[in-house]
DNA sequence: CCCTGAGATATGTGATCACACATCTCAATT
DNA sequence: AATTGAGATGTGTGATCACATATCTCAGGG
């Protein structure tokens, strides 16, 4: 009797399906969000809203909203509320300077990885895609494209682990950096600068100067922070008047 | 009338109660069991057995365990089943890398923080509890007083963020070191290097030198890492077998 | 005018049920 | 003897319900 042979199964048209859960969508979904900057720091938020935007039932955003209460991205703000983690000038400060070990060591890592051509190329391609975005305002693709080139380095030099360690990272701040958008001159100045300050770290990487890559990923950090720091005091200032 | 004054309550007795969640409460236990080696790496949990051991519906244990899949300390190793995080070889040494960038980093900063002698105190008690721990074989006191003395000095150089990163990679490491509790020699002789190498953590402390803290705290990292890397190898030759 | 407290509303939390499915056991079939 | 597949069992997953309580609104009393 002919019976189904699975090694067939590249010569048809057969593929996996998909055997995600709705919890692992709805979280890749809120991730997406908050990076995206779609979430204000300090936004209230409410797992059934959620789950009737989602179209679920409340189940798997309540399992979701879990992971993303460790990860520290969102908080529980009092007895029964969530929010997301708000801008605290002083936390975001030390959430920087856990940045800067953390990719500044990724970034000498890749710097003193094996050289690779293509890699070099989309690093460039990242950061002009910036540019481009920058030019037209279209600050939703700058921020991909600044992620973009950010996240090509480190997963040169980075191993999942470290990568993965990284990305809550940038969870945690995403709303954060997001949320300049409402200063448009601001957002402007951020990226501005970032892509020269990425170019320096292209030319550190090209050279293989570990230090050098280093500097230059804790300068972009650390700029950006210091123009988000600004931004938020002018902010509470015009608030108290 | 006389109303109830808050104000009085320093001359009363009432003292706040405990708010806390059922999910709370089985998180951190779930946390300190792990912390603790209670769980072998890669040991299958369930949910409802967890449940039952805690006495309470499987609804908390979910959303608790949720969290601690957040934190990569336990995984889910198929479509249905979950494990304590199983030891890797390659994972491991990349988790050691990462912890000794964040931990170095904070006993730098320990180093460099003002000088407080009860901290150093402190720091010696903890290292001298190892000792006795170990003369007495008692080897869940030498793992306690091995993580008090690290976060003594991480609390230090640390603040609450980069405090609470490195949490949860000890809780990811936890089983691991935990775990070398099954050879006793090996346990003994990772704890007895340790409390060595300590000693030079606080030496470098005392002497405010920055990099020899660093240097410290890694070598420490580095060397147990190395003896349990040669444990598991040998348990995996034995196996095969 | 300020404070109190009742009532309405919305929230996270916990329990329970139903379900799909992975895994194992073991007898029937080839 | 090896393989198949039915059945039992245990698992995470998702939906639903019940509940305590935080927050807000607003009328009543000081």
């Amino acid at each position: 009797m002919n019976t189904f042979d699975p090694t067939m199964k590249s010569s048809r048209t057969l593929v996996p399906v998909d055997v995600s859960t709705v919890q692992d969508r709805v979280y890749q979904s809120l991730r997406l969000g908050l990076l995206k900057g779609e979430f204000l720091p300090g936004e209230q938020v409410s797992i059934r809203a959620l789950a009737e935007v989602f179209g679920t039932s409340p189940m798997p955003v309540r399992e979701a909203v879990a992971r993303l209460i460790a990860e520290r991205a969102i908080e529980q703000s009092g007895p029964r509320t969530l929010r997301v983690a708000p801008y605290i000038a002083s936390d975001h400060e030390n959430y920087i300077r856990i940045r800067m070990q953390l990719e500044g060591y990724a970034a000498e890592r890749a710097a003193s990885a094996p050289k690779n051509p293509a890699f070099i190329d989309a690093l460039r391609r990242h950061n002009d895609s910036i540019q481009e975005a920058l030019d037209v305002r279209d600050f939703d693709a700058a921020l991909a494209g600044n992620q973009a080139f950010h996240f090509e380095v480190y997963r040169a030099g980075g191993y999942p682990q470290l990568l993965d360690i990284i990305s809550t990272l940038w969870l945690r701040t995403g709303p954060i950096v997001a949320s300049a958008r409402k200063d448009e001159g601001l957002f402007y100045r951020i990226f501005n600068n970032g892509v020269r300050i990425h170019a320096n770290v292209i030319e550190a990487i090209i050279q293989r100067d570990r230090a050098a890559a280093r500097r230059a990923i804790n300068l972009d950090l650390r700029s950006s922070h210091l123009s988000i720091r600004r931004f938020y005091q002018r902010a509470s200032a015009e608030s108290e008047v």
